[in-house]
DNA sequence: GCCTTTTTAATGTCAGACATTTAAACGTCT
DNA sequence: AGACGTTTAAATGTCTGACATTAAAAAGGC
């Protein structure tokens, strides 16, 4: 593990850099100790400070974690999917909200990916995201849900729908994609009658899932698309009208 | 911004965790400069080598920047598609090789994925799309390219087919499933009949994409990933022989 | 008015100290 | 011998103060 003299990055950055490819190549296994915050400002030069500095970046990133008193240290972290779920839906509602991506746009990747985990979910479905999703069709029909509530809902049923698919990967690179779009259906206020028409094709994904027919969520995903689309394009006018 | 005095979490974790929140609830907006860290670390109480971890923390995931100099400082950074871009990949490369996916697993995520975007790459396929899949088609009967080329010109070509999509939050959220399968496919090792076999069907793809048929892209790719996933069994089976 | 120099306010790095935590090693008693 | 408490050592976590480096603004000279 060495650093780049030549860099004009800070120091830190290229520590980090350097375990960060260990790490990726291999060279450094998971559950493997790293050399103390001593050995590392002695092998690389620099103060502990600035060794501190890497170490932090790549806990930030849940490459390592750290552990305290004699015989701890930093540790390869395992990358575990629930830690990934978490840091792809902060980057992905990040993303979207600072680079004004549209309502149009993130609907339409939603549910572009969420129609490929129809034929999975069809085949692959337990009882448990059948229950799952039951529960939040009837949480969506209880009077006095507030549109925060209906939206959380909503996301809610949509990942028991992806995670039917009962493929971790495809959860995994979903989960951004679904939950980014809560800050946008948040801004979007739902009658009644928008809420009863949603819960009505939800009911509907929920029973071709029971069935097992991919291609009937399929279509019934399509709809729902279009629904939502019309929504925040009415969203869309109001605001330009205000 | 205020850290909860009974947390146990490191300091420099709690403080990196309140001005996450800050920049994520919007308090703090885009381009936004935060106190200096003379300034953070009389408001928290803290030294300043402890406010200096925390916002390395941040810069980790790319949500401030920082500047030298006076006048300098850090900014809130806008999270440029680019920039996650990488991050996803080096997320979903570690966790497939740290969770041991299974070859299998990870090509029925990234082929689901992919399918979704054929019906948009049918209609938004612009030429630049298509110049570059034909460029890696041509790269792909080149004699005596190495197994690790190959793999780069097939993740180079699906690629292109994720972008001609045109949707930057799908390329996005694709780009790890398919930039993840590279290390799983270099394992892969391709036969002449079997490169021969790949480059036809994605010569046909990229033919549907010219002719806007997105349906034939579609059963092309179910095609691709069946073949895909044979080669991935005899790789296997090699391997418990060995 | 333009170019150069100086100032200044930041981050980047270092060295050394002390606090805290934790597990292993050691002793003691039963 | 084994169970239990104590000591010790090795690590991270935090603080302090200093100096280096950088880059923009301000001042000065032509």
């Amino acid at each position: 593990m060495k650093i780049d003299p030549s860099s004009k990055a800070d120091l830190s950055a290229q520590i980090a850099k350097a375990i960060r490819d260990a790490i990726v190549s291999g060279a450094l296994i998971v559950d493997e100790r790293l050399p103390s915050e001593a050995e590392l400002s002695e092998q690389f030069e620099v103060s502990r400070a600035t060794v501190r500095e890497a170490l932090k970046r790549l806990a930030a990133q849940s490459l390592i974690r750290t552990q305290r008193g004699a015989f701890g240290g930093a540790f390869v972290n395992r990358l575990s999917f629930k830690e990934a779920y978490g840091q792809q839906i902060t980057t992905s509602t990040l993303l979207l909200s600072m680079n004004a991506v549209s309502f149009e746009t993130a609907c339409e990747a939603r549910f572009a990916l969420e129609s490929a985990c129809a034929p999975l979910a069809a085949t692959r479905r337990t009882a448990d995201h059948l229950a799952t999703m039951r529960a939040e069709i009837f949480r969506q029909t209880q009077p006095g849900l507030s549109d925060e509530g209906w939206c959380a809902s909503d996301v809610a049923f949509h990942r028991a729908l992806v995670d039917a698919a009962s493929n971790p990967v495809l959860s995994y690179q979903l989960a951004g994609a679904v939950e980014a779009m809560q800050p946008l259906m948040n801004m979007i206020t739902f009658t009644a009658r928008s809420r009863e028409k949603i819960l009505s094709l939800h009911t509907k994904i929920a029973d071709f899932c029971d069935a097992g027919d991919g291609a009937g969520i399929e279509e019934t995903l399509e709809a729902l698309a279009l629904y939502t689309r019309q929504l925040g394009q009415q969203m869309a006018q109001k605001k330009t009208a205000s």
